[in-house]
RNA sequence: GCCGACGUGACGCAACCGGCAGACGUGCUCGGCUCAGACCCGAGAGGUGCAGGUUCGAAUCCUGCCGUCGGCACCA
């Protein structure tokens, strides 16, 4: 607009971000300016980070995006009158640091502390409001102490248990993993190979609340694909279950598991897992060799294998027959690996008409297909393929004619009246292999009688057999149960891991008697499925929690983290609240009312941030050249916050202007008071980033405050109110250079105070919307002109002014106006012909 | 294969409930400032994956296809 004498480059100064930041950061710390505190009458908001694993590569530029994210929220919410709780810690316990131990000989703890001060001081330097006063590890021994204490929780109410089972050993880590973390036969960390052996594991039995942690996903306000993804992790399935005799072995009988009990009458054959263990005794002499050949090969396969060829179905005949529990048909029963031993009952009946594997199954291998279920009512002799969709029952006797739905009821009751079949619900989710071989994770509190066949002390190596059937669980008085000294952490090659060769600390003796110290420790999910409760109350010495901390401050309002986490971390959080809960510890069903997944933040070539690609951006480099502000601003005007996003330096360069062009504008404001267009676009600004703040459409938020800092930039005096409310609305984006300008427009007071609580700004909603309004008149569809017109404006008044537009004229000339369309606000559409 | 999300300028992305497509930012071009360059200031160019449909009007709704990303993967 205009050049003015004074405009930039002699200006009070240059925004120097290397001086100011951690000025103020000093000063919030000084100040506890973020101490968390409740006060009575108030609104709270727990505003919660998924907390990091302090790796040994520092802060990477994905972690501050949810932080800010949050932290924006938390700094709003403060100045809008609420107490805010807003805390970080560290998920320390894990496999790195024990690998760092055994290339060093040093014990993990120096290097997880270690860490952890990188990304305490990284974080730091972001200017994140968090109540350090708060901050945990998951490794502190305060913390450790009730970890354990909810494990015995747990196995006091019967969910903690040891079994036999065959678990996903890893050779190469020297442990055992969760289901979970084996992706395609390969370990999620490391992708090292992984193959079933049977080991003893102490077992979490999350599957006696699968249908809680199905049904309650209704209360949470969590990303619809998550709460897709949890379901089908839980996988209920409802069913039933039908017993099928074997002809000639008296006494024989197995059970299959279908949800389509309707077409029982369209078995032609059965199928058992290759490790069910009737395949044993009922395989007939002429059929014991190929069917061990077939088992035994099927037992060699990997997960992946059986993936990769699952098109192809095989299997071999037992040469035993299963009797029809309706027809007494007697049908072949096959072994067949594309049945899982491990769902269901390991067995199913063949219905190949109305199921695709079945119908693959039977066309392969030559059996018969019987369609019992019809689209039309109509009999149907050859079926292309498998008719799995709903239908009318045929050839099914009594049952003929009914809908597939009300047939199966019908056929479960029947079975339920010959007692051969019942109504059944299984699940997906297995119990959970709680146990690990490995040194750096929490100690399980369990310690089990010994017995001394031949005498002698077990601390010297006698030998001693530990009765494992009798866990006797640790005193709550003794806990934590610390981790013993060690000198060499590797892991142990006979899954007892390393902890079993701390002799003297895992043998010890009690009213003179020996007893042994489980040896394995607690999965590194441990320690993060609860963490957001020690936050409550974090020095408390005699509670995990107190009631009242929970009462101030639960449920957590809103959760950012990646979506990576969307089963396995966020499935057994809620599984131990829900245990908590029915022992009367919490008081909520679930503890996490709101969720957001930030999307990933890519490198410059469009791929995954790793250093094998070398395209790691690091946090530290960028806030050396351009302030936390700018990290913050562009990680947050990159795009919306769950959007999947490439990293792009030069596009820092905008933001970097914005933050020094609020600088600049701010920093020659004048008394002069507001003109009406500034007061007009203020209030907007103000309305639109508050909406947007709720909405966490924070790339939109920062657009409206560049609009309006552009404004300002433009008048030849800056009113000082404008000045003010602009810091304010930045604040929660860019802290520092907002404290700064508020302490210089305050007239750079000794004793500097913050704006972290000062009320947010106000909006007038009359001031946002305008009266009169310039709105586009189309002829057909196409603009052709433009009215200015009243906001409510009369269609006739609109119709007129429309008329009259420039460039409208032409298009309505001689033409009859066949439809009048008028939507006041937004357009005028004259419909000619 | 199944489920979900997405596809807008050279690039990152805006657009409420269908209503002037491209806000905001990067880059580019031109101009100003400057001895010059950088910074800064001002101006400008530039398009809805494809094919249909619904509608006065479609980036937005519907159908099909193509592509990208994420998840699941014989769960009976």
């Amino acid at each position: 607009m205009s050049d003015n004498a004074e405009s930039p480059g002699n200006k009070a100064g240059k925004y120097d971000h290397a001086e100011v930041e951690p000025r103020w950061q000093k000063l919030w710390e000084e100040r506890a300016t973020f101490r968390a505190e409740r006060r009575p009458g108030k609104k709270k908001r727990y505003l919660l980070d998924m907390f990091p694993y302090p790796s040994g590569s520092g802060l990477h530029v994905g972690h501050p995006e949810g932080y800010t994210a949050t932290d924006i929220i938390a700094r709003y919410a403060r100045m809008r009158g609420e107490d805010v709780l807003h805390p970080m810690g560290w998920d320390s316990f894990g496999l790195p640091a024990e690998q760092y131990a055994i290339q060093t000989g040093t014990h993990p703890s120096e290097k997880t502390y270690e860490n952890i001060a990188t990304f305490r001081r990284q974080l730091k330097m972001l200017g994140f409001s968090y109540d350090w006063d708060r901050e945990l590890a998951t490794t502190d021994e305060g913390y450790v102490r009730w970890t354990q204490w909810i494990f015995l929780l747990l196995f006091k109410q019967g969910l903690a248990y040891q079994d036999e089972i065959p678990v996903n050993w890893c050779p190469a880590l020297g442990t055992v993993l969760a289901n979970e973390e084996v992706i395609d036969g390969k370990s999620e960390r490391g992708g090292h190979p992984v193959v079933r052996a049977p080991l003893r594991q102490w077992m979490l039995r999350i599957t006696a609340y699968a249908d809680r942690l199905a049904e309650d996903l209704a209360e949470v306000e969590w990303p619809e694909g998550t709460l897709t993804m949890q379901r089908e992790w839980i996988g209920r399935s409802e069913g039933a279950e039908i017993e099928f005799a074997v002809s000639g072995h008296e006494g024989a009988k197995f059970s299959v598991f279908t949800t389509r009990a309707d077409t029982l009458l369209g078995v032609t054959f059965v199928v058992l897992a290759p490790e069910h263990p009737l395949v044993k005794t009922i395989t007939t002499d002429a059929q014991r060799a190929a069917v061990e050949a077939y088992v035994a090969q099927a037992a060699s396969k990997s997960d992946r294998d059986r993936i990769s060829q699952a098109k192809t179905k095989t299997g071999v005949p037992t040469g035993a027959f299963a009797v029809h529990p309706i027809s007494g048909e007697k049908v072949p029963i096959w072994v067949g690996d594309y049945v899982i031993g491990s769902y269901g009952t390991g067995a199913v009946m063949g219905v190949p008409a109305h199921d695709a594997r079945d119908f693959e199954f039977a066309r392969q291998l030559g059996l018969p297909i019987v369609e019992v279920v019809s689209p039309d009512g109509k009999l149907h002799d050859v079926l292309e393929a498998a008719y799995v969709d709903d239908g009318v029952a045929v050839r099914s006797g009594d049952l003929d004619g009914l809908p597939t739905p009300d047939c199966s009821r019908a056929m479960v009751k029947k079975l339920e009246g010959m007692g051969r079949g019942r109504g059944k619900v299984t699940y997906k989710l297995r119990d959970w292999v709680f146990s690990r071989q490995r040194y750096w994770g929490e100690p399980i509190p369990i310690y089990f009688p010994v017995e001394l066949p031949e005498g002698g002390d077990p601390q010297k190596g006698a030998k001693a057999v530990i009765r494992y059937d009798q866990p006797i669980a640790v005193e709550e008085s003794e806990l934590p149960l610390r981790l013993p000294a060690l000198a060499d952490f590797r892991p142990g090659d006979d899954a007892a891991g390393p902890l079993a060769r701390a002799l003297d600390w895992r043998f010890f003796q009690k009213d003179g008697k020996w007893y042994a110290r489980e040896t394995n420790t607690m999965p590194q999910w441990a320690g993060s499925c609860w963490y957001y409760l020690r936050f409550l109350d974090p020095k408390n010495d005699g509670a995990g929690w107190s009631k009242e901390a929970y009462d101030a401050w639960m449920p957590v309002d809103l959760y950012v983290g990646g979506a990576e986490h969307a089963v396995l971390h966020l499935l057994y959080s809620r599984f131990w609240h829900k245990v908590l809960f029915d022992a009367g510890h919490v008081s909520h069903k679930e503890p996490f009312k709101k969720l957001v997944h930030q999307g990933m933040i890519l490198g410059e070539d469009n791929e995954k941030m790793s250093k094998a690609r070398g395209n790691v951006v690091n946090p530290d480099d960028i806030v050396k050249a351009h302030g936390a502000d700018c990290l913050r601003l562009y990680e947050m005007f990159m795009g919306p916050l769950e959007a999947v996003k490439p990293w792009q330096s030069s596009q820092i360069q905008g933001v970097v202007r914005f933050r020094d062009r609020v600088f600049a504008v701010c920093s020659r404001a004048t008394n002069e008071p507001l003109d009406a267009e500034t007061e007009r676009l203020l209030h907007r600004t103000i309305k639109k980033v508050s909406d947007d703040i709720d909405a966490m459409s924070f790339n939109t938020a920062i657009s409206a405050m560049m609009v309006f800092t552009n404004h300002l930039n433009g008048l030849p005096a800056v009113p000082r109110e404008a000045a003010l409310k602009l810091a304010l609305l930045v604040s929660p984006f860019a802290p520092h250079v907002a404290e700064e300008l508020w302490h210089l427009l305050h007239g750079s007071p000794a004793e500097p105070s913050t704006l972290a609580y000062e009320p947010w700004p106000t909006y007038d909603v009359k001031l946002t919307v305008d009266d009169v309004i310039e709105m586009a008149v189309q002829v057909n569809g196409k603009v052709r002109g433009h009215v200015r017109l009243a906001r409510a404006a009369t269609e006739e008044d609109a119709k007129a002014a429309a008329l009259a537009a420039d460039g409208v004229k032409a298009f309505v000339e001689g033409k009859a106006i066949k439809k009048f369309v008028y939507v006041p606000g937004r357009i005028v559409n004259l419909v000619v012909g």
